[in-house]
DNA sequence: TAGATTGTTAATCGATTAACAATC
DNA sequence: TAGATTGTTAATCGATTAACAATC
């Protein structure tokens, strides 16, 4: 019953895959709640209760097989699949995305690039021929697309959003700095540094 | 006395800046709690209640003056002058990062680009000419850098990281998909955006 | 004045932590 | 067996929300 489990406890569940790849990637193959903890900062009690929601996965006196837990977490977050993603905004954000190899190395395969500057459209980047905006609709929708990433200005970030919801997109990480408006079956991630550095400022001294 | 208030506050003052910014760009002058609430999706009560730890900043039946909250918000968070920062990693992301003009447009300047690849030091990055990794230490020390970005493959990060504590830097926004173990008084903050993607994946149906 | 909205208190809600029996 | 560590319950802690007097 996957929406009992609070959102919180999602959001921490890609932190624990990404320190047990480090672990094996390493050489270990066993580690323990108190290890992970150790390594992410976090109390062995919390990891030890987020694991508990999707089923017993280690073993006591032992703890957990590295090989084993990864498996069981990827499959929780469908991350053993690879994904289809369409980015739009082909400015020097998008462009740095598009270039970004980050993505495809951990299972998310940017696609399909759309702009709407007609300049741009036909273009290549990277790998990707940028498509003209027009297209963006049918695109996600002939291709069941779930994944879109916005990197365009702020002002037309909403306007690309209802256009993917509407076409079937499902999850939406947002680079443009302001808050979209979406149903409740759709997700949205932010990501902005920007307010990561102010967040710190407040802190510094001098 | 700012070390009482709870860091989950501190998270959100610059989301709430950023909309007032945006408010203000589109030639409003006041607005109220409900009002950012809306735009947010977050409870009017919360946004009065995050505000009060730093004093009354609106009137009772009016609300607030955009332009005094923006002001004062700024302050707080310490945002009202520029930070110079020091970039350490001119890879694929780094170079990225040093060409996305998004940063200084809101007070970040990057100032000072590394790298330990010999082949790529004297090298120009947009502006910048990239240092070696050497430097580093005497470079932060020398102009008193408080903030990095750190961009350098996860198993780099925790070296530079604790150069950069040793020699001064007190913020360090880290791109490397790694925990960093840092002392009490060194803040950081981690941009890993497939963490988010794979948050999402987790809710998709097909 | 009547309507609106703040700042704040108290109540609620939810998340984290401590503790420990079970068991490898 | 002795030592270690899990999974889970209950206790604690902290954050959010509801409500409202104060007041513009």
């Amino acid at each position: 019953m996957p929406s009992e489990i609070p959102d919180i406890v999602i959001s921490r569940l890609p932190v624990y895959l990404r320190a047990l790849e480090r672990l094996s990637q390493e050489g270990q193959e066993v580690t323990s709640s108190h290890e992970l903890g150790r390594r992410l900062g976090i109390s062995s009690a919390q990891i030890r209760k987020d694991l508990s929601h999707f089923g017993g996965f280690g073993k006591q006196g032992t703890g957990y097989k590295i090989a084993f837990l990864k498996d069981q977490l990827r499959s929780v977050l469908k991350v053993e699949r690879e994904w289809h993603v369409a980015l739009i905004g082909a400015g020097d954000l998008g462009s740095a995305i598009a270039r970004y190899r980050g993505f495809a190395d951990r299972g998310f395969h940017i696609r399909w690039v759309f702009d709407s500057a007609p300049e741009k459209v036909g273009r290549k980047l990277g790998p990707y021929t940028i498509l003209p905006i027009s297209n963006l609709s049918e695109t996600v929708r002939a291709n069941h697309v779930k994944i879109a990433m916005v990197a365009v200005p702020a002002e037309y970030a909403q306007a690309v959003t209802d256009t993917l919801v509407a076409s079937g997109v499902e999850a939406i990480l947002n680079y443009a700095p302001i808050n979209l408006k979406v149903p409740d079956n759709v997700h949205v991630q932010y990501i902005d540094p920007v307010l990561h550095l102010q967040r710190m400022t407040y802190y510094l001294s001098e």
